[in-house]
DNA sequence: CAAAATAAATTTAACGTCTAAATTAAATAA
DNA sequence: TTATTTAATTTAGACGTTAAATTTATTTTG
């Protein structure tokens, strides 16, 4: 270990100064034109005025950029719907997303199904498509042939050439580096290692990124659910594993380095319950689908040879006729579930947190209040308590999700340089 | 339970538009005044053209603001000291932070004793004081007389007067709002919610920060320890109790709405022991000083009675002259500590983890690499360690943690406004 | 109904921050 | 001595912004 003893005048390593020091590039400012953009997608249709006063600039500045956002065909000036209270003086004019200016596909790979979406830019889907995914563990290649096929099916589906394409998301499990379009790792792979987003954006002259099964969902949250209007708050999935995404000033944190969040891995046990990860003590172990039905083969007689989907329908009816076996394994899971939130509210202390997966539409703690019973556990302020909602969505959440990704890629891209 | 088992296209909750809602204020970009003061304290002396590189920015930039700062007080040009090589072209003059342009005060309280100490602007210790600490839980008066009779010592042994201090910085245990500078709770005082800063600024007339104690060590590995150079790193203080503090963006991260971090209260036994929190299977529980000192009254002849400090030592002796029960004690610490260790490795993944705190001094798990075995409890991708540090420092931490907080404050005051 | 009042949107001049390029300064190498 | 090299300064101008004046569109009031 590299242990240093050192006292305090040595500590700063016979460097020079004092403080931190920075590295070079530290922050991009949001330019105004993207707060305008978005601040316009973010409330359907907003008066210059308002904007001003909404972002606290000029309204001058604000006629300015209105007027480059309409010259580049990325908004308009709409008949405000809902006005019918006439005030004094001029009335203001709405503005709106242009919702054909450009387009982008999302994209989510899964074990047993892939599906994809395609949205315009206020991410309204206008086509989508499921198809039928094979078993785990291929070779990249072939990947890459299900992706392409989805992306034809889409644009088939809705008429339109893959140049209409401004970027594409795509969500997996696995270890994913995002700002490098890496796979580190995933289930669905072969291989490991895989600079998947640059292959793919090869193949398509389309931008790509790539992120985890849990900031898609995350992202899910903050552009289409309940994250919209909260700038800090958590999600913990739950499903065959267990996962966790985080939003910190509006922004998804992906961990220091990249990575992190991987609550499902963090221990709760010493040398507990044996995880698929091949460690000992994971949150995973005791809560995720493959653990409860590892239990309920087991402990009852489902077989757990079938689709995991079934077996986790006939272990929630089971519990649900009465079944005490099947009704323990649930609790017991409950249990883990509520140590997971406070862990995640003792750590990040987010305003809120939203529990996902499809989990929640088997085991739905009746009665039981999952963020009480989370603040029950922890060491808390005066009563600042953290919200707790569960928010179990439709298979689309994932392809949303991704969609989420390409969309801010592409806004970003398009809100850039003053002339185009 | 607020459940919502909402369909994709409801979620939205009938709000117009899509994507994530900024609230007002956004970012506030650290001006290059700012930047260039701290390029020049972080590096000791810097010639304009290397600051230029460094922040790529234009020379001229760097030319005016020098200027500026010169002109304030705040730096002023030397001979460079290190400088035999010489090369071609006209020689670069060196710029350094003028020490004494301006001066703070940091101090740190604890149970047994508080310490104070007052710097200049580059963190050169001017003055340092400890006091004698009373019993816990006073009413906040008479803190407020112990911390103004710190103060008194401090300038006097400086020869300063109090308006000559820029800000005054204070670490104490318990739950504390930085932004507000709340005492929501802590060990030394009788009250609850208690506007400790604005009090003592009033009484001072000068600007005052407090932070929890995890926060403060953090900010001492920041400014003048391990953390100089990394931009993401995390400290895990082990003492009385268990606490962490993490530095994202060379920036404290203090959780999502200012509490948060609190890991010695994450649960890792569901059920487990009896923590003092009043709740079951804290870190804490198994890790922390008391909880040792708690097994050693029953499992040795150890007398708790005594100061913890004593019956720490006592505890390592013992251990150290190989008594099998002390040494089963840190043992099982250990195991927890790296359990600690491996949770935050897997929730943030900084590319550090700096292990502080007295323990380190009495039980320095000898040859066990801590980095290592945490390793080893992570789901880990692309052999993408983290490296875990020992820094056991002297009792001088805290006050020097503290008075970063009143640096960076006095640093923020001093770079703002082009003339003042 | 015209005039006053009100509010939105636009235009204008100006400001602060920064950059790029030209210039000046100070040193070494040939 | 002259050319070369690098640092620092000066200059003009670009950019993004604001504040204030102006124009436009509407309602209220006398």
């Amino acid at each position: 270990m590299s242990i240093s003893h050192l006292d305090l005048y040595d500590a700063g390593q016979g460097m020079a100064g004092c403080g931190p020091i920075f590295p070079e590039g530290e922050f991009e400012k949001n330019s105004l034109r993207k707060q305008v953009f978005e601040h316009v997608r973010g409330n359907g249709s907003v008066a210059r005025s308002d904007i001003a006063r909404a972002l606290s600039v000029s309204a001058g500045s604000v006629t300015g950029i209105a007027a480059e956002l309409i010259a580049a065909g990325l908004i308009h000036e709409i008949d405000d719907p809902d006005r019918e209270i006439t005030v004094r003086g001029r009335p203001p004019v709405a503005l709106a997303i242009v919702p054909d200016s450009f387009h982008v596909i999302g994209i989510h790979l899964a074990n047993e199904r892939h599906s994809a979406i395609l949205t315009d830019s206020i991410g309204t889907v206008l086509a989508e498509t499921t198809h039928h995914a094979y078993a785990p563990k291929r070779p990249v290649s072939e990947l890459i042939d299900e992706i392409s096929l989805l992306i034809a099916d889409l644009l088939k589906i809705s008429d339109m050439a893959l140049d209409q394409i401004s970027a594409i998301g795509i969500g997996l499990a696995g270890l994913i580096d995002h700002t490098t379009g890496t796979v580190s790792w995933s289930p669905l792979l072969a291989e490991a290692n895989i600079r998947l987003a640059d292959t793919i954006a090869a193949r398509t002259g389309t931008p790509v990124f790539i992120d985890n099964d849990a900031n898609i969902v995350t992202l899910a949250e903050l552009w289409f659910g309940g994250g919209r209007t909260k700038s800090n708050f958590a999600v913990m999935t739950v499903e065959h594993g267990v996962g966790m995404g985080l939003v910190l000033n509006n922004r998804l944190f992906r961990g220091a380095r990249g990575m992190g969040l991987e609550l499902g891995h963090t221990k709760v046990q010493i040398g507990g319950a044996l995880c698929r990860c091949g460690q000992r003590g994971c949150l995973e172990a005791y809560l995720a689908d493959y653990a409860l039905i590892k239990e309920a083969a087991s402990a009852l007689d489902l077989n757990a040879a079938g689709a995991e989907k079934t077996t986790m329908e006939r272990l929630s009816a089971a519990s649900k006729d009465g079944d005490p076996a099947a009704q323990a394994i649930f609790e017991n899971a409950s249990k883990y579930l509520i140590l997971g939130l406070a862990n995640i509210v003792q750590l990040f202390d987010p305003g809120l947190i939203i529990v996902s997966g499809e989990r929640m539409r088997y085991d739905t703690p009746n009665d039981l209040d999952l963020g009480a019973e989370a603040h029950k556990l922890t060491l808390n302020s005066n009563s600042n308590a953290c919200d707790v909602v569960v928010h179990a969505w439709g298979a689309q959440v994932w392809a949303r999700g991704a969609s989420a990704l390409a969309l801010s890629a592409a806004t970003e891209y398009f809100t850039r340089e003053s002339r185009s």
